[in-house]
DNA sequence: TGTACATCAGTGAACGCGCGTTCACTGATGTAC
DNA sequence: TGTACATCAGTGAACGCGCGTTCACTGATGTAC
């Protein structure tokens, strides 16, 4: 009980991990222990330390898969981003509808933040610009929601140039939404975190292209 | 240099802080520092030794007005939520259209966010209902927020039920936007982030009432 | 199949550091006479 | 106005701690013969 082993074997999406060396999968490993301490005391509330102890590991061994702390960061952020654009695609790309695509898009974001806050506070935790973010994955992430939106503009035959505008619109009240929620500042009597967003931006896009009230 | 004194001498507000005893202010001084190293260090990344060093005290100097960090970083956010709700309250009280008064607030809230980054991270920094937050002022800040946006719909002769999911929507996107600004999230040559949030905020409070689009 | 060897993931002890907190103290200030 | 005293804000040394990082090492594994 003073030891709190993960007993990882299997990298996360699930190939075949029993071949390697001692621990078989000790970047794996450290990545999902960094993931579960961000999400248990915020973002910057994990030590290296920590997570070595975690995945059943002396001090040092981390410096085997990291340069140092942030580099341990920078991957989960880096993993966080691409699995983002991978569930927001997901989440979109089976519908035909656009305000069902949008609504999904939405859902599929709360959903992420709330399932991994660890991620969510890695891939936000860091200055975006600074050497510290991988600008690549990030990009790629957003670039899937601001094209989601462009398709949706566009099946109601409204300009392209709209979309980029109504992306960070959304973003913003999903960003905003996910953290309030997560923090606990929200009132579920008074109107749940999935309708605050999903009627949000249905507003949004009503709204958009359309003369002021 | 090597000494990073603040050297104040009069509380925040203004008040005469000659009189005193050797430091003068330094309660003040001290959530000064607080507040100047979260918003360069992000939250979570102060230690009361910088915030001692910072006021040009010795490292158990705050001991005397704080029993604790925590009691320090709790006192900063304590008087972010005061200052929040003056500056919301200040900021629309002098506008009598509604929709002027909206987009005043909007200015408002992302100015302070934008101003007052130490503060805006202590307020946030913790979670709501822990022991940790002050939950009177906090809930005497977000008030003035709801009660603005339910005379802005009475004057529209809107259900006040309205009132308080929309100031969750409004607030939200706020959050949201002033967030993913000073993350440096946002792209200024797409849509500046005031554009964001008052055209946002407009198209929210247009779609309050209606029948889905 | 068996042996010798090279590789390198993880060990454990050590380091210097800065942290939060305590404690007996000191000396500037306010006040009573 | 001047003196003696009480108060208590801030000192400085000390503590135990856990951190990030380094280093020479060890021993499990994969591979060449």
């Amino acid at each position: 009980m003073d030891k709190n082993t993960l007993d990882i074997t299997a990298t996360r999406d699930g190939k075949a991990g029993k071949r390697g060396y001692h621990h078989g999968n000790l970047r794996a490993a450290l990545v999902s222990a960094t993931r579960e301490l961000l999400a248990a005391h915020g973002p910057q509330g994990f030590t290296l330390a920590d997570a070595a102890r975690k995945a059943g590991v002396s001090a040092a061994a981390p410096y085997r898969h990291f340069t140092d702390r942030d580099a341990l960061m920078r991957a989960v952020a880096h993993e966080g981003f691409a699995l983002f654009g991978k569930r927001i695609f997901a989440a979109t790309k089976e519908h035909c509808d656009p305000r069902e695509a949008l609504a999904a898009m939405g859902r599929a974001y709360l959903a992420f933040a709330r399932a991994e806050p660890g991620y969510y506070a890695a891939m936000f935790a860091l200055r975006h610009g600074d050497d510290a973010l991988p600008d690549e994955e990030h990009d790629a992430a957003f670039q899937i929601l601001i094209s989601t939106i462009a398709s949706i503009l566009a099946e109601r035959r409204l300009p392209d140039d709209a979309a980029c505008p109504l992306a960070f619109q959304i973003w913003s009240l999903s960003h905003g939404v996910a953290t309030l929620d997560m923090t606990g500042h929200l009132d579920d009597a008074v109107m749940s975190a999935e309708d605050i967003l999903l009627d949000g931006a249905m507003a949004l896009l009503a709204a958009t292209g359309r003369p002021a009230d």
